[in-house]
DNA sequence: TTGATATTCATACTTTGGTATGAGTGAAAA
DNA sequence: TTTTCACTCATACCAAAGTATGAATATCAA
């Protein structure tokens, strides 16, 4: 992927002095000063420099994600049910009482992927609701016990 | 912070300009291709654009935990915090993974009911969702940890 | 009696949550 | 190489949650 991601980037630069180069002989792009230029080009591949930079960022939370995938199966390995690990992180963002878009900012990615790992959250989990879902994973061990007197309401 | 980034930014692009200018009438850069200047000002601006959404991602995530402490010291601040009986059966019928319908069969009142008791319970633990509610009560030892406490609620 | 509090309910409205569907990508296994 | 799985994202639509406002009743204390 980085690979891939180097030689379009390689790709954009070289394209870009091309065009440069052809406008340089073919029109009046003389006229303009090197400033212009300048400016030019720092203003794009600023733009590319944030794209790659937020692209890594994203790949680095991939990343360090995968390292806690074994922990988490580990623990859900004892009730059957094999959560992925946006989903265990789903799970841990609903726990601290974040909203579906908090969720998305903290890990970086859109609602409606947020929405997309509840639902298959909440389809492993056999469930309808977020809240729900704490309670279930609290019964299944795989968020720890905080409330078992729910029972206790009459 | 944000216009510290950006007038930082317009300072380093503005200097390139002015050096680059100068060496122009110094030197004998001219006699380097235009190609070579291009070059060196997209690597030099895909850093800084780098930097600058790496920066801004950073603070995104510097932001959130900020408000999440505000939102601890507050709870510490508020040490009495009086639910009324039914505000405290609406925490547990939500910790129970129940729906503001469900809750209202349980206690033979009305869906509005049950948003009222919810609404006034919000406000008094200072939250906006049954979620955040949840994490929250948790954190004042509202809903306790063990089964003993449960019963000194009822 | 008056005031404070808790409870109940409703209506209208906005926001958030959740479902359904479809689709694209990348990594790893078969 | 093809398949499988996890992840990503979008749009549209429906359901639930939450807000705002107003109001009625009942209890208890001042």
């Amino acid at each position: 992927m980085k690979i891939k991601v180097i030689f379009l980037y390689a790709i954009a630069l070289g394209a870009l002095v091309f065009i440069l180069n052809w406008a340089d002989y073919k029109f009046y792009i003389r006229d303009f000063k090197i400033e212009s230029y300048l400016l030019l080009v720092a203003l794009i591949f600023t733009g590319l420099g944030a794209w790659l930079a937020y692209s890594l960022v994203n790949s680095k939370s991939k990343k360090y994600v995968q390292s806690s995938r074994k922990l988490s199966h580990a623990i859900s390995d004892h009730k059957e049910i094999q959560l992925s690990e946006r989903e265990m992180e789903m799970l841990l963002g609903i726990a601290e009482g974040l909203s579906n878009q908090q969720i998305g900012e903290k890990l970086h990615i859109s609602l409606s992927t947020v929405k997309t790992h509840n639902s298959n959250l909440f389809v492993k989990l056999d469930v309808k609701r977020r809240t729900q879902a704490l309670s279930k994973a609290k019964e299944l061990g795989i968020l720890s016990h905080s409330i078992e007197e729910s029972h206790l309401i009459r």
